[in-house]
DNA sequence: TCCAAATAGTAGGAAGTCCAACTATTTGCC
DNA sequence: GGCAAATAGTTGGACTTCCTACTATTTGGA
């Protein structure tokens, strides 16, 4: 591409020209989008070799991490903080692919437990390990940057009522 | 939603748990994709009353920007940092609402030029006080703290070359 | 007991993003 | 001049995400 310039200082430029604000919290939201536009690309081009996304991952690690590498539909939408319809689409194509099962909940005949097959249990830690290997996309930052990132948004998370601290 | 607890934090020690590494990169490209989410729901949230989404309020600041309120798709493209694909799909939605047009290029005949409408030069302004408003979703945050996101995220940017420094 | 309300999950649809492939036009070098 | 290569956009498809609406089941209070 052809810039030769920072379109995002451009932008904050733009904006305080116009007197429309101090341009902070736009180019604070403008980075935020960026930098998760640039981590996916980096994170999906690392999966890809294994036919997995960011998003099938994370179901895929969240169900190694539990006990009996099963969980209800319900809870995987919760920890990931998903709308329960995107962890339906998710789940019908780890299905498909062969990485987990549904099968019946033993007492409660509404939910649906999900469940990692053999393949899905040997292919979880091989796939952290590329994630690991290209550093999540985040090479370009160094351990304190990393923590300065998590701790700001979890300040972020935590004035929302992220995880019902409030409630 | 039922969580009693920070779902990354526990994310944090399951990785660990599984010395799958020391999770702090995992930790933060989590957090991003998470702050990601957050922000583009309170923005598209302020938005919509005016019918905008934070991507189709995007392309109309750039143009609102520019000295003759036109740009061509590919200009947009770049300064946005999206695929041209998405451009021709958010100035096809902008032009449905009225708001853009799509003029030739008066020289170049490969070239589309993409111009606000009277309607598109009175709304960008008034969507631009609304986001300030409020505060781009970052209400939570402090001056410093946005600051912080803007420095950290322009360092993984230049890590990453995102706007030709080094090409 | 029994029926309203809450809970669990799915279907269909809209939006944004990207990629690969394709058309049209312009450039540039032989 | 002329033809290959580069450039500009679009189309069609895949993916994730959300929303609204719907079915099935369970809970809980009258």
């Amino acid at each position: 591409m052809g810039l030769e310039f920072d379109p995002i200082e451009q932008a904050r430029s733009n904006w305080k020209q116009h007197q429309w604000g101090d341009g902070r919290a736009m180019v604070a939201a403008t980075s935020i989008t960026r930098a998760h536009q640039i981590l996916l690309a980096e994170i999906n081009a690392a999966l890809a070799p294994f036919g997995l996304t960011f998003s099938r991952f994370e179901v895929l690690a969240l169900l190694f991490f539990a006990r009996t590498h099963a969980l209800p539909m319900g809870k995987i939408g919760d920890r990931l903080q998903v709308h329960p319809t995107s962890v339906t689409s998710l789940v019908n194509r780890l299905v498909e692919d062969g990485l987990v099962e549904r099968m019946p909940h033993p007492t409660d005949r509404r939910t649906t437990l999900v469940t990692l097959t053999e393949r899905g249990v040997n292919l979880t830690p091989t796939c952290a390990a590329a994630l690991e290997a290209v550093g999540f996309g985040l090479d370009g930052l160094d351990a304190a940057q990393l923590d300065v990132i998590a701790n700001t948004v979890s300040s972020l998370r935590r004035a929302t009522g992220d995880w019902s601290n409030s409630e």
